[in-house]
DNA sequence: GCCTTACTACGATGAGTATCGTAGTAATCC
DNA sequence: GGATTACTACGATACTCATCGTAGTAAGGC
């Protein structure tokens, strides 16, 4: 017998840990912001299973990592699956509007060249 | 005798050639992030000279190429003086509100971190 | 022409990071 | 327990980038 949840926790930085430097960092990467992306449009958590990423599943490890270190992400373990959603609310706490802003500049630019 | 404006010309990027990812690289820097703060403050140009930064001369150089090549700012020469400014409008009719977020959440971080 | 000011080009260096492959763990299913 | 799924840790590699020092150019003042 288990219980629902899995005792397997990951860091993640307090509000007030939150860089904007690192944050801008996290989503200056194309796959990065691919995956920012897909979680704003999807406004649910997505395992990292179901992103098709064009690497390795050690180098999606590794992105994810930093989306979650910079603050970007949530992860959390869920069975053998790993969930992620935004972080939305922390971030728009620290910094208003800028999750927004950079979200429609990339649909926007998705759109322009013909890759959205 | 010479004419009012020197002969001088630095690339910049079209409109349509700035790229979303090459701009949010050039603000996660934090002496870069520095420099379009203090441009946006401002609100004119500004020499290269005019910022104190804690780095040599040939890093600013570096720093003020990687802002101008990403289509953060517009770089001119005046006499022995390189002027730059924000390309406020270009960004925003890009990336509406990006620009002003950034600004914003960069205040507020300063305030908050105490070097404001 | 000479000196100064302001920026630059180039090469070197060290740090960071994106990528991979291999081997491994943790949870679930049968 | 054994097999499967999903993610991870580690080491290696190659590439990018922030930094510097040196040597150099371009414009303007004297």
């Amino acid at each position: 017998m288990t219980v629902a949840t899995s005792t397997r926790e990951l860091a993640h930085p307090e509000h007030t840990e939150i860089r904007l430097e690192a944050v801008l960092h996290a989503l200056a990467d194309p796959l990065r912001l691919r995956v920012v992306r897909a979680l704003a449009d999807a406004d649910r958590e997505l395992a990292c299973s179901h992103f098709e990423l064009p690497v390795t599943k050690s180098t999606s490890t590794h992105h994810f990592r930093v989306l979650r270190e910079s603050g970007v992400i949530r992860q959390t373990y869920r069975g053998t699956a790993k969930m992620n959603r935004l972080r939305g609310e922390d971030l728009d706490a620290l910094f208003p509007g800028l999750l927004d802003s950079v979200l429609v500049a990339a649909g926007a630019q998705a759109k322009r060249l013909g890759d959205g």
